[in-house]
DNA sequence: GCTGTCTGTCAACATTTGTGTTCAAACTTG
DNA sequence: CAAGTTTGAACACAAATGTTGACAGACAGC
């Protein structure tokens, strides 16, 4: 799935937004920091589990996030995220 | 974890609400049937893709789903889901 | 009784998540 | 430039998720 790309990104974006490191954030939700650095790449896909580990950590409301995973799913799906798009 | 075990409550409620089997809902979102037993059970912990793809053969947005666990988990810390409630 | 539906459970197996370490690349700041 | 911070990437490994098939128990209605 190229989706998991996508829930990578609000992961990250989230992160950002806060100012805070991939090591601090993950020191919080006691995960391995090549973990998260994986996960916000999409080359991991979390269980409920660490989603939740990730919410607290990034101190915001798992739903939340997963409220803003399913805006950014459906901005892609509007814009098109095929490779015709890729070049404009 | 026994948060896994309310997680899953929130699943088979969910389900049980709109009336559907294990096998339909399981049908419909493209996982095996032993595989939702054991998640509504809290044997297994879906993944973040799993949980999207339920939410899916639900008919309902994913982030309402996991809204509904943090509240179960909100009322499990509240009341208290220790041992010493067990017998009231 | 018998039949069909639904669910729990087991077992073997493939796949993936998650952990630890290590190193290199990119970037900022003094 | 040099030093420090942050992140990407590649390992090997342990642990968990997810798949399939099969069987048993519970429960309803005929």
């Amino acid at each position: 799935m190229l989706d998991s790309v996508i829930v990578g990104n609000v992961f990250r974006e989230i992160r950002e937004r806060k100012g805070l490191s991939q090591e601090v954030v993950s020191g919080l939700a006691d995960i391995g920091r090549t973990h998260l650095s994986a996960i916000e790449r999409g080359e991991r896909r979390p269980t409920l589990d660490t989603l939740f580990k990730l919410a607290a950590a990034l101190n915001m409301p798992a739903s939340e996030i997963v409220r803003e995973m399913e805006a950014a799913l459906k901005r892609s799906e509007e814009n098109g995220s095929g490779i015709e798009n890729y070049f404009k």
